[in-house]
RNA sequence: GGGGAGAUUCCCGAGCGGUCAAAGGGAACAGACUGUAAAUCUGUCGGCGAAGCCUUCGGAGGUUCGAAUCCUCCUCUCCCCA
């Protein structure tokens, strides 16, 4: 396949989500020339830490340019930190981070190449992983690295700056981690790289150690960051407020409905391929719940199809607005059934899955959070009844089914 | 190497011998309300078939009728000096 000329290419990478940055602009052109006159791709790059393999909404805004990229008919290296990964990072504070075996890392591998795939064509992506390279290295090679860089530039780094000032620790290790991570585009010879704008520091490191190496700089595509459904921090798994690219259908779109209202636009820019023209003709908006509903199908339709998100939809609507429950066959279905020996209800939650344990199941019954068959229950931790089925809701969005014998089962089918 | 400060529940952070399962805030969960799993208000927020009991305040010992609080040692962090 013939490259498109690269003022083409170039518009391209900068349409639907266009980069906060590009370093530069003007090599970016030039490599991109010289990769049609040659007619060889670019090879472009990203890395993921392999101690948190679920990807989110957020990752997947660059996931998605990587794409485009691939369209363009470029190499995409999905580059995993499993070297990193094992070291064990000991930033955040008092708790150093769990080193990761070679098991975790392999399991964690094969996660994000399942998800990644939804995303990436597998045929034009290249998974590696840094220990290639650095596991086998010796120190005086490490140490050469290190002399690459000095301590006060390191420091000029926003975080680490902040965390002197404040008098935090920051480890030896956490200093020579931007290094480690910039030879991985010295080892790839990369000629792109894309990661968001809180990771610019380390990615214009990356062009200053490839130049001490005698390479040609990568372009850096720095991008947008998706904030969280909380509306003020930036979306992490960690934080609990990520919307996983794998998530089922119905989560995804509650997670979507949930996000502020002031995040409704940007959500529109930086989580859908809808174009900027399309996007505008909807703000300002007097219905952010009917344009939020629009939202989250777009979001789902994209990772789950157009059916599922209408399916969703009408899943959201009848559970929320109408308030309906599922039926018992739904229930049954999705693995939401559970048989029971006695009535205790405390028990029956935490066996459930929807209490954490018999005390925290006991608060839910007292502050009124269980009904069962409609009925808000109010009979103390026991059910009487458990001659038959019983629908039981527990807060506004866990429903399970419960049974004492089979027979019951088949009758609901 | 010397001197000083500190480590508290998911996170931040008060507590400095009994009234401490530990203030306050954030997160989370629930209830009410709604246009929504937004916003707002209210409540809950270690475990136990719940009477009472058990386990938690960096780790290990000790003092005391009684320890998150006092003592000893250890581990880790920050500051100042070299």
């Amino acid at each position: 396949m013939p490259f498109l000329p690269a003022k083409d290419q170039l518009d391209r990478l900068k349409d639907s989500v266009p980069p906060v940055e590009i370093i530069d602009e003007a090599e970016l052109l030039d490599k991109l020339e010289r990769s049609r006159a040659e007619n060889r791709p670019l090879r472009i790059k990203q890395g993921f830490d392999a101690s948190a393999p679920d990807l989110h909404i957020g990752h997947a805004v660059s996931i998605w340019k990587l794409k485009t990229f691939q369209e363009l008919g470029h190499k995409v290296i999905f580059l995993i930190g499993d070297f990193t990964g094992m070291v064990g990072d000991p930033s955040g504070k008092s708790k150093t981070r769990p080193r990761l075996t070679r098991e975790q890392v392999e399991a964690n591998a094969e996660t994000y190449r399942q998800q990644v795939f939804r995303i990436l064509d597998p045929e034009m992506t290249e998974v590696r992983f840094n220990s290639e390279w650095h596991a086998g290295r010796d120190i005086y090679q490490f140490l050469e690295l290190a002399s690459h860089y000095t301590v006060r530039r390191m420091l000029e780094r926003d975080d680490f700056w902040l965390r002197f000032k404040e008098e935090q620790p920051i480890s030896i290790l956490e200093f020579l981690y931007p290094l480690i991570q910039a030879y991985d585009s010295v080892a790839l010879e990369a000629d792109v790289e894309l990661g968001g704008t809180d990771q610019k520091f380390n990615l214009v490191l990356t062009r200053h150690i490839q130049r001490a190496y005698g390479l040609e700089p990568q372009v850096l595509f720095l991008m947008p960051l998706l904030c969280g459904t909380d509306g003020n921090e930036k979306m992490s798994k960690s934080l609990n407020n990520a919307i996983g690219i794998t998530e089922a259908p119905d989560e995804m779109y509650g997670k979507v409905m949930s996000i502020t209202d002031e995040q409704l636009e940007t959500y529109f820019r930086l989580a859908t391929s809808l174009s900027m023209t399309e996007i505008k003709a909807r703000f300002p908006c007097d219905d952010p719940c009917l344009v939020k509903h629009e939202l989250a199908k777009h979001i789902v339709s994209r990772y789950h199809g157009v059916e599922a998100a209408e399916e969703a939809s009408k899943r959201f609507f009848s559970r929320f607005r109408d308030k309906d429950w599922p039926s018992p066959k739904e229930l049954i279905q999705s693995g939401h059934a559970f048989k029971i020996e006695d009535g205790f209800l405390p028990r029956i939650m935490v066996g459930s899955g929807s209490a954490s344990s018999g005390s925290e199941a006991r608060r839910l019954i007292d502050a009124g959070a269980v009904s069962i068959d409609g009925e808000k229950f109010t009979g103390g931790y026991e059910i009487d009844d458990i001659g038959k089925p019983h629908r039981v809701k527990v807060g506004k969005r866990r429903f399970f089914l419960i049974y004492s014998d089979q027979a019951q089962l088949k009758q609901l089918c």
